[in-house]
Parts: C-alpha cells; sequence; structure tokens
RNA sequence: GCCGGGAUGGCGGAAUUGGUAGACGCAGCGGACUCAAAAUCCGCCGGUAGUGAUACUGUGAGGGUUCGAGUCCCUCUCCCGGCACCA
C-alpha cells in the first residue's frame, strides 16, 4: 500500500487548511456580483474551552456557509467573542487572575480550537466585546436613546448578600441562600437604568407574523412572553391615609383584569408587600411588618414566586367596590409583585383557580357569578370551564345578569369609565429591560454623579468610559467602587469634581448588535454603509435555550437603531435556526455552605438499575457518593461539557464533523455519546480507499449517450441519482444528518457496482464519485478537498470551493416500470409492479387480477379503491 | 407553576409532512480471511408463534377522527429548554 492509499487525517487536514489559509479563501468582500448571504452563528461565551455544542452550532453553520458558496453566493462567515460576564469575575475570585487575562487567554485557547476545526470564518472581521472600541457604539446609543427618552432611571429589585454586601446573580443564589457566604438572601430596591422595551410591544409582536423564516416554536415562545392581553384597569376606592395623615394614591388603589366579567364576585383583594397600602397598614401592626419583611426574603425569580406556597395576611383594612360599594377586605399576599402591573390585584375565588386556593386557605368567601349551560357549579374544587369566556354567562350580578362573558366586559368597562374609576387598557406581560448591573466587567454605563448637576451623560467626545483591565473580584461588590482612578472625574456641566457612575451593562447589550459590527469592524461610527450591503442577516444560528431573551433584545435594538436612522430595515434576521441543546449527564455535591460543587462526568463511576437508569454514582477521585442531578445542557458551570479537541487528535476534524452531523437532526436535542464515532471514521476511510484505488481508471466524459449504455450502468445512474435528489431536498431544508447517509447510500452504490467491464463504467463511477465529493464537500470539507483533486476533478470543475453545486439528470430517474403498495383495509398485503404511464383504469384491472385480493377478500365486494399516484394502492372491503 | 419542545429497536436516528415503520449508522450475533488477533469482507438483526412461506403484534400511556395515523384531535406520564442578573 503506498502512503497515498492510507487515509491519514492528520495529514489531509493540515495539508488543506493550509491551502486555504494560503489563499486567504474565506475572506468576504462587499464587491461581487453574486447575491449575498450573511450567516452567523451566535457569538460564543469565552468560557475557556469549546464543547460540543459550539462545535455542532459552527459545524451546521459551515455546512451552509459551503453549501450556498457552490450555489453561487457571496458568503460571509464571521466570529466573535461575548467576551464580557459573570464567570470572568468567578474565576478572578477562585485565582486571583485579572478577568481580562483570563478572557484574552480563553479567546486565544478556543481560537485555536476553532480553527482546527476547519471552519469557513473570516477572521479579519472578529470582535471582542470587552474591546473599548466595540462597546464605545453600546455607550453612545446608550446615550442616544437616554437622550431620546428610550433609556430612564427607576428602581429594580436585587438579591442582596448580607454577608459578602454585593449584589448576587440569580445563578448565585441556591435555595435562598448566597452560593458563597451562605446567608439568607434578601431582595434590595436600587435605582437602575431601564430601556423601553414595552414601548415597541407592539411591533415586536405583530412582526412575528410575517417572519416565516423563524421556526414555528420560537415565535409562539416571544409572542406569549410579550403577552398582549385586553382587559381593564380599575380603582377600588379607600381612604388610607399615610404616616402624615395624606390620603395614599387620592384614594384610588388600581388593579388589572381580563376577566372584568367577574368583577361582582370580588371577596377580596390583596396587595404587594412594597406597596404603599401595605406599608401604611404595617405601622400600627407588628405581625403584619413582620410578615412584609417575610416577603421581602426570597428570590426574585419568577419560578419561584409561582411554585413557592401562596400566603397572605389580612391588612385589616378595606377597600370600596367601585360598582357594589360593599366593603372589601384588603389582604397583602406574597405572590403579588410590586413590579408588575400596579402591584395590587382583586380576588375572585369562585373563578380563578390561585384565588380559590387563597380563599380556601384564608377562610374567604367564595361567591360564584359566572355559570355555564349544563354544568354545576360546586364549591369544593376549582372548575378549569370557567376559564372559558366563550362559554359563561353572568349570574349573581345585577343589573349583569345573563349577559355573556363577552359583553360583561364590556358593560362593566362601561360603568367604571362612567364612574371615572377605570377604563379598558391593553396590556403586555413583557417588561421594560433593566440594564445596570452591579459588576465589574462589562461595558461602564456613561454616566457621571455630580453633587450640583445630579446624574450627567458623558458627552459624545469623550467615549468610550473605558473600563481598568487590572481589577480582580474578590467577592465584596463591584471592584470599581475601590478604583479612585476609574472614579474621580470632573463634572462635563459645572467643572467641579465628580463621580463616574460604577455600573455596568447587562451582557445581553453587547450581543444586541455585535453582528453589525462584524460588516465594518473598523468603522469611524457606530456601522456604515458596508453595514446595508450584509444586513439584513440571511441566517441566524444558535441554541433554543436563546428563543426569547437575545432574539427579542436583539429585535428591539435593531428598531431603536432604525429609528434613529442607523439602519434601514425593521428586522435583523431574515432566518433562524434554533439547534439543539447537546446534553449531558449532571453530578453535583452540595458544600457545608450550601452551594454546589460539580464534577465531571469522566471523574464519575455511575451504576445503572436494570432499565439502565442511573440509581447512584461516585467520584472516581475520592471514592465518595456524588449526587446525580440528571442531565442538562452542556457547560462550562456544571462542568459536563465534552471537549472536542480529544476526538479531533485522535480521528480528525472531519470524523467529528461527520459524527456530529449525523448524530441528528440540527433542531433536535442530542444527549451526548460518542458511540459512533468510529463508524464515522471508517466511513471515510472507505471512502478514500475507494476514490484512490478508483483514481487511475476513472474518466470525465460528458458526451455519453448513458440511455443506450448497460442496466447495469444505467441501475448505477438511477441509483445515484435518486439519492442525490433525497440529498439536495435535505440541504435545502438544512437537515444534514439524511444528507450523510446519502452519501453513505452513495458510497455503499458505488462499491457494490461490479460491472468495471462496460464501456461506459470509467465515466458512470467517475460521475458518481464527482457526485459524491460534492454532496459531502460541505460537511468534510478537508477529505473531499484533498481527493478532489487527487483525482483530477479540480482541472476540469476548478477547485471544490467555488465549484458549481450538482445537476441531477432527470433521464436518469426515469423509470419503465414502478412499484406500487397493494393494501387491503390499509393492511399492507403485496406488491404491483404497473407501467410508469399506467392510467388509473390499468392499475384497477391489476388489482383485481392480483392474487393478493383474491386471497384477502374471501370473495367479498370491493367497496373502493384508492390510488396514491406513484406510491400505493389501498383496496376496502 | 406558566410558556415552548420532545418521547420510534439494545443505542443514535429515518419515514419528502396522512400512504410500505425502523432508511443510514452504532452495538451485537453468525460466517470468510488469518498460525492467531486486529483490520477488512459477506450474512442476520423490533417482539411473539412457526423449520419455513407466513400470521399476529408494534412508534411513552389511554381514548378518538380516517379507507389508512409515528404523523391530526382530546386526556395523561416522564424528560429537555426558557421564566427577565448564567450566557
Amino acid at each position: 500500500m503506498t502512503t497515498d492509499e492510507l487515509f491519514q487525517a492528520n495529514r489531509i487536514e493540515e495539508d488543506a487548511q493550509a491551502a486555504w489559509r494560503a489563499g486567504d479563501v474565506y475572506r468576504a468582500d462587499e464587491c461581487s456580483d453574486k447575491p449575498k448571504f450573511y450567516c452567523v452563528s451566535m457569538l460564543p461565551y469565552p468560557s475557556g474551552k469549546l464543547h460540543m455544542g459550539h462545535v455542532r452550532n459552527y459545524t451546521i453553520n459551515d455546512v451552509m456557509y459551503r453549501y450556498l458558496r457552490m450555489k453561487g453566493y457571496n458568503v460571509l462567515m464571521p466570529m466573535g467573542w461575548d467576551a464580557f460576564g459573570l464567570p470572568a469575575e468567578n474565576a478572578a475570585m477562585k485565582s486571583g487572575q485579572a478577568p481580562a487575562k483570563w478572557t484574552y487567554d480563553n479567546i486565544a485557547y478556543m481560537k485555536k480550537q476553532m480553527q482546527a476545526i476547519g471552519l469557513a470564518i473570516d477572521w479579519s472581521r472578529e470582535i471582542a466585546t470587552c474591546d473599548p472600541a466595540y462597546y464605545r457604539w453600546n455607550q453612545w446609543l446608550f446615550l442616544k436613546m437616554l437622550e431620546k427618552g428610550i433609556v430612564y432611571l427607576k428602581t429594580g429589585t436585587v438579591n442582596w448578600d448580607p454577608i459578602d454586601q454585593t449584589v448576587l446573580a440569580n445563578e448565585q443564589v441556591i435555595d435562598g441562600r448566597g452560593w458563597r457566604s451562605g446567608a439568607l438572601i434578601e431582595k434590595r430596591e436600587i435605582p437602575m437604568y431601564y430601556m423601553r422595551i414595552t414601548d415597541y410591544a407592539e411591533e415586536l409582536l405583530a412582526n412575528l407574523d410575517n417572519m416565516t423564516g423563524w421556526p414555528e416554536r420560537v415565535r409562539t415562545m416571544q409572542a406569549n412572553w410579550i403577552g398582549k392581553s385586553f382587559g381593564v384597569r380599575f380603582a377600588f376606592t379607600h381612604d388610607i391615609r399615610d404616616e402624615r395623615g395624606a390620603l395614599i394614591s387620592d384614594g384610588k388603589m388600581y388593579v388589572f383584569t381580563t376577566r372584568a366579567d367577574t368583577v361582582m364576585g370580588v371577596t377580596f383583594c390583596a396587595v404587594a408587600a412594597e406597596h404603599p397600602l401595605a406599608m401604611a397598614a404595617a405601622r400600627n401592626h407588628p405581625e403584619l411588618a413582620a410578615f412584609i419583611e417575610e416577603c421581602k426574603r426570597g428570590s426574585v425569580m419568577e419560578a419561584d414566586m409561582a411554585t413557592m406556597e401562596k400566603k397572605g395576611m389580612s391588612t385589616g383594612f378595606s377597600v370600596t367596590h367601585p360598582l357594589t360599594g360593599a366593603s372589601v377586605p384588603l389582604w397583602v399576599g406574597n405572590y403579588v409583585l410590586m413590579s408588575y402591573g400596579d402591584g395590587a390585584v382583586m380576588g375572585v375565588p369562585a373563578h380563578d383557580e390561585r384565588d380559590f386556593a387563597f380563599a380556601k386557605k384564608y377562610g374567604l368567601p367564595i361567591k360564584q357569578v359566572i355559570a355555564v349551560e349544563g354544568e354545576t357549579f360546586s364549591l369544593n374544587g376549582w372548575q378549569e370551564w370557567y376559564e372559558d369566556k366563550q362559554r359563561g354567562y353572568c349570574v349573581n350580578s345585577g343589573s349583569y345578569d345573563s349577559l355573556s362573558s363577552v359583553a360583561a366586559i364590556d358593560a362593566v368597562a362601561a360603568d367604571l369609565a362612567a364612574k371615572g374609576l377605570g377604563e379598558k387598557q391593553v396590556t403586555f406581560r413583557l417588561r421594560d429591560w433593566g440594564i445596570s448591573r452591579q459588576r465589574y466587567w462589562g461595558t461602564p454605563i456613561p454616566i457621571i454623579h455630580c453633587e450640583t448637576c445630579g446624574t450627567v451623560p458623558v458627552p459624545e467626545k469623550d467615549l468610550p468610559v473605558v473600563l481598568p483591565e487590572d481589577c480582580v473580584p474578590d467577592g465584596n461588590g463591584n471592584p470599581l467602587n475601590k478604583r479612585e482612578d476609574f472614579i474621580n472625574c470632573l463634572c462635563p456641566q459645572c467643572g467641579k469634581p465628580a463621580r463616574r457612575e460604577t455600573d455596568t451593562m447587562d451582557t445581553f447589550v453587547d450581543s444586541c448588535w455585535y453582528f453589525m459590527r462584524y460588516s465594518c469592524p473598523d468603522a469611524e461610527t457606530m456601522v456604515d454603509s458596508r453595514n446595508d450591503y450584509w444586513m439584513p442577516m440571511d441566517q441566524y444560528i444558535g441554541g433554543i435555550e436563546h428563543a426569547i431573551l437575545h432574539l427579542l433584545y436583539a429585535r428591539f435594538w435593531t428598531k431603536v437603531m432604525r429609528d434613529m436612522g442607523l439602519v434601514k430595515f425593521d428586522e435583523p434576521f431574515d432566518r433562524l435556526l434554533a439547534q439543539g441543546m447537546v446534553l449531558n449527564h449532571i453530578f453535583e455535591r452540595r458544600t457545608d455552605k450550601g452551594g454546589v460543587k460539580y464534577y465531571a462526568p469522566e471523574e464519575i463511576e455511575i451504576e445503572r438499575d436494570n432499565i439502565g437508569k442511573i440509581v447512584s454514582a461516585h467520584s472516581l477521585a475520592d471514592g465518595k457518593p456524588v449526587a446525580y442531578a440528571g442531565i442538562g445542557t452542556m457547560s462550562k458551570s456544571r462542568s459536563n461539557g465534552v471537549e472536542p479537541l480529544d476526538l479531533i487528535d485522535r480521528y480528525g476534524a472531519d470524523t467529528v464533523r461527520l459524527f456530529m452531523m449525523f448524530a441528528s437532526h440540527p433542531e433536535a436535542t442530542l444527549e451526548w455519546s460518542d458511540a459512533g464515532v468510529e463508524g464515522a471514521h471508517r466511513f471515510l476511510r472507505r471512502l478514500w480507499q475507494y476514490a484512490i484505488g478508483k483514481s487511475a481508471n476513472i474518466t470525465v466524459q460528458t458526451n455519453i449517450v448513458w440511455k443506450e449504455q448497460s442496466k447495469a450502468v444505467r441501475r448505477l445512474r438511477f441509483d445515484l441519482h435518486s439519492t442525490l435528489k433525497q440529498a439536495n431536498f435535505d440541504y435545502e431544508r438544512a437537515q444534514y444528518n439524511t444528507v450523510v447517509s446519502a452519501a453513505m447510500k452513495m458510497l455503499n452504490t458505488l462499491e457494490a457496482f461490479n460491472s468495471e467491464a462496460d464501456a461506459a463504467a470509467p465515466a458512470a463511477i467517475g460521475e458518481g464519485l464527482n457526485i459524491l465529493l460534492r454532496v459531502l464537500y460541505p460537511i468534510v470539507p478537508h477529505t473531499t478537498y484533498i481527493l478532489w483533486e487527487k483525482l483530477g476533478f479540480d482541472r476540469v470543475f476548478g477547485s471544490l470551493l467555488d465549484t458549481t453545486w450538482t445537476q441531477i439528470d432527470e433521464m436518469a430517474l426515469q423509470q419503465d416500470e414502478i412499484e406500487l403498495v397493494l393494501q387491503i383495509n390499509g393492511k399492507l398485503r403485496g406488491k404491483l409492479l404497473v407501467l410508469a404511464n399506467a392510467s388509473r383504469e390499468d392499475i384497477e384491472t391489476v388489482v383485481r387480477a392480483s392474487d393478493e385480493v383474491a386471497r384477502y377478500t374471501n370473495g367479498k365486494p370491493m367497496k373502493k379503491i384508492i390510488i396514491v399516484a406513484e406510491k400505493l394502492v389501498n383496496v376496502v372491503v
């Protein structure tokens, strides 16, 4: 065997990558007469190492890039780094290393890993969001938004660790305690900057209908998140006064409801712990004050709010029902959020599940005001049909009796409006976006605090406000607060000494527009005309976990830029591929302080029961048990990522790419297992050896009259071209796992072809290999690129990178006879061979004459014969 | 809890969107080659019954629509993603 005949992945990949590097073949520009195609993967957080989720994401992107380039597009695939964020600060606390250095080191390492995969990235456009040249434009747009009132100041709730004296992220709160201190976490209200995303709620929702390039599931999730609802906002009146004796909120307590038809069934109201009425009630009511304090502890997360025990306490006060004048008891409820709506809700236990549970628990009255024809109301349990607005009508509701729920909503709204106590209102579940973070490693918020002038925006000429890169967070608050050199400045308005804001921006700000900056990474403005060429993006690819937050924020940001005249489009992403998560087992141990330590699956030995379920696990290092926490997304923070580099070293990048694409549909969730990598490698070896073995004996002939060739040659071409047809279909719908199957079938077909003596065999095999290499190239570019040259195809068709996509020969697909499936009463009973142009009558004749029909109908008359063209016949008896 | 998605052989998955369930591959079993092993090649491979042709059964569970359901509808179970400060 010569060295050529051996499949040496490392050598092949080095050679191919060297050729690409030398030709700078992935650099894209804006001067092309081809149509542009801009495809982007969601930029990675530089956590330290790539894991299989990244490999999957970027390989999908790379396959799409190479396929579309062959289809004749001017394609651009850039890459960058979401470089700000919490993990860098966490690493700093562990190692004492500055987040900046940690981040840059990680970027360098991960870039090397990406290059090993052979991705067609135009690295000349690389961006790191921690670069002042990038984040200065976050600051610039922030100031523009502040000017226009899109950014405003408001208080927001954060997790406060009273021992470490620091604000914690939700992730750092475990079972209500700080992850490092173990202290019980408190909620704290602090001033924060907000972006008015709610001003765009209507448009963000409306556009979803037309975004047909997005998966339905993502559009549905966003629509539900925005959550448009039609209801009535109205007030219960009261005469509760604050400590200075002033009537609170002019004696009106506002609530919002989508079920105004049930207002006559209100038996209590509840307010949030921070509501002014609750504060007033607590003044002379120590027990209530204690309860309010209790409500202020605990989680700020919606999931916890929704699952926690619903608790309440009476304020002792009442409010007045706006329609009946009845006195309604006022409660404080731990499930009412001050930050949502008006911080108060009406309670209708008969027609709301949560109110029902609350009323049962505290012995509050339950009053039925809606009935449904033919159904019986019961006080014993919640009945979900009361949710159904279409079927209900009012009872026990005075003048509203017998009105349908829908009509009653209008009538109640009109009556409330007449009294000046309420009106119909459209509300959104979506809340404004709080972007202030009390953290170091992020974009500094460009604000200066002056004792004389108040909060003053940093003038545009002073941008960027540069973040010092040598701070080392220690877990006690934002280290910027200790940096006098950063904090001390002069007020831009009065020139007196002032202090710089130390809060930084949410990292979601960084990822709102990086994909535009790729188009013009060196621009002197935020974006320039090159952005008009590449954007809107043709294809965005990223994990389904970003279905709501990142994608919604980026859409919002784009609209803000549009309204400022910076871009001309309404939506940034034409098509979206929401890649499924790559999951792996998670193992953990609780630390003494209540934190969690994670263990990598390779450090663990597991025991399974007889159905294969994991029942226990222990650490290989210390032999002691660890808890199995199920499976979840691969991430550095949970130590369950699998690195690609080991596999690449062992098998080569093409094997890893092929295996990853073959493993499942790009949008499907994937539980990681490397069983089968061996098979992917085996396939490439077979391909290599087959192609090299045939290289001396193939031709590239185009003047052959195929229909005059032998049956074996015609059969070979039929199989190859019909498989190609499937592969083309699957490329178009980005279902790459079945493209790999198709390629495997093609190789099987070629290997099984044994009529080598046929005069046309060298041309047929040559054609087959030519098709196969093109079909496989986007997935395994190194191997196919080198083989393409070894077979001499480049001399006829040019480089594989820019050769055209393969045409199907429709003539090869023509058949004289086709096989139909014969079903009797829907059960498979046989096959029928009919002429390709057989008419309905012809087919029925064949059916009636068939043995199967005689055998299975037992002489019973045929009721119907259903014929599905070119597929199947079903006889109904 | 709420919103979105998923469940198909021992395993990963396919089924061109209501028309042959299990393509393609992994693992396994049997055979060839070999002194032997590896590699490679050939064959088998959902379950039950049968030597076999074949029959029945089978796509998380239960019901329904249809000539025909993995695919559509209803109810349920479990798993994954998101829930606004992980990114």
